[in-house]
DNA sequence: TCATTCTGAATGAATGTTCAACAAATGATA
DNA sequence: TATCATTTGTTGAACATTCATTCAGAATGA
């Protein structure tokens, strides 16, 4: 199980400097800022990089002006562009993970109110905007080949897989369905999976409005009994 | 001169020839084949090298020794690399294009049929292998950020989404059923999407079989009348 | 003073493109 | 058919550019 939960350390760096990554507050500019916070602003400007770019055009020059900061800088905070994106993609996975748990855990023990938020908790502003989809899908499309991404480039990992799929099972028993919970949970984080790529790409009739319909008329059609 | 033999190589290129049955069988390795010939090879040199290093690892020299062929040759037959990816993406998506087109006519008149015909295509061995999907997955990695890739690279063009959901209505209509034609659709289609996202990806729960009795299991779900 | 953070020019490697020369096919001429 | 000319296809080295990395030294804070 590879899930590196990284607390929130980079909390309180974050909040100094929000997403743009143009100039924010104080200390940024200038010549000194706590290491975190540095490299968190240097992140940052790699996922506008990746957004704006996509991977293949993205150049430590581009993070570094990105980030009003001179050439070097990357190499200084961390020691190659390699780490630097890992770095990058660790923070985009463990943004994701925390926002689906905390979505769990605020549902309360309701299985179907718990799916529901699992579902929802998807098109929430915070992840699913066109900048981060952006950047998730520039990594997706180098992971199959770099097998250092593959761990954490599926942002949904086992767990969240098998949450779905005792969900499903949970979800039958109540309901009296028919289907294999495994087969339902699969078709269901699969058409998430889907929503998101379109969302990515942006397809025209595609938006977080209408993606949230499906997945809700998804819901609708699989487990009548529950969001009938 | 470094004449590396690559017999791997012509039998690829051999797959893709197929029509011009006649000839071809003897050209094709020495000094000259047709220019259709070569452009196919280089092609899917191209797409193999997408699939084995990804899109930003794929260059010129990675073609031209997949092909079996000399450095400046690319340059010669298509005259850049942006206009040889692209030559490979259009190549892609008239494959796919093709495919669901031929299959959706051999489906006959039955509304229902016709759906499950073309959920099947989807993953046609023909379409739907290793190779192809993490081709198709490099050129979305890089789609929002090129113009130029964007109206090929979705595979699933607005015309195919309109065939979907004019599939949606009848059916709604002949089994009675309470969804929106078009949510239910983007639904579908999103999911389809989705399986063949994991699929590319690699994810270890997802085989061509699972995924086609996930979409199974969705059509059963949402078309209960039809696909009971 | 000392350690840490930062800069920007220099370096070297990788890569797309060009091109002069070469080879094979095709056509012309007789 | 034999010979030459021309077009077309192919090669590989040379070139120019882009880019990640390095590093000596400056700036900053303790």
């Amino acid at each position: 199980m590879l899930e590196t939960i990284t607390p929130m350390k980079t909390a309180d760096a974050k909040d100094a400097l929000l997403e743009p990554a143009g100039k924010a507050e104080t200390e940024k500019r200038g010549r000194k800022a706590s290491k975190e916070v540095r490299q968190l602003q240097l992140i940052e400007a790699t996922i506008d990089s990746l957004a704006k770019r996509g991977y293949a055009e993205t150049t430590m020059a581009d993070v570094a002006d990105g980030a009003g900061l001179s050439r070097g800088i990357v190499n200084f905070h961390f020691e190659s562009k390699e780490k630097l994106l890992i770095a990058t993609l660790q923070h985009m996975y463990d943004e994701y993970s925390a926002h689906w748990r905390a979505s769990l855990e605020k549902a309360g023990d309701d299985p179907a109110r718990q799916l529901q938020q699992l579902v929802w908790a998807d098109f929430d502003r915070s992840i699913c905007n066109k900048r981060k989809l952006a950047a998730w899908l520039a990594f997706w499309g180098e992971a199959k080949s770099r097998p250092t991404y593959q761990a954490l480039s599926s942002s949904r990992d086992a767990y969240y897989q098998q949450v779905f799929i005792d969900l499903c099972t949970t979800l039958k028993q109540s309901g009296s369905y028919a289907y294999e919970p495994q087969v339902m949970a699969l078709a269901l984080s699969a058409m998430l999976e889907g929503l998101w790529l379109r969302l990515m790409m942006g397809t025209e009739d595609t938006t977080r409005e209408t993606a949230l319909q499906a997945a809700n008329a998804f819901l609708a059609a699989a487990f009548p009994k529950h969001y009938g």
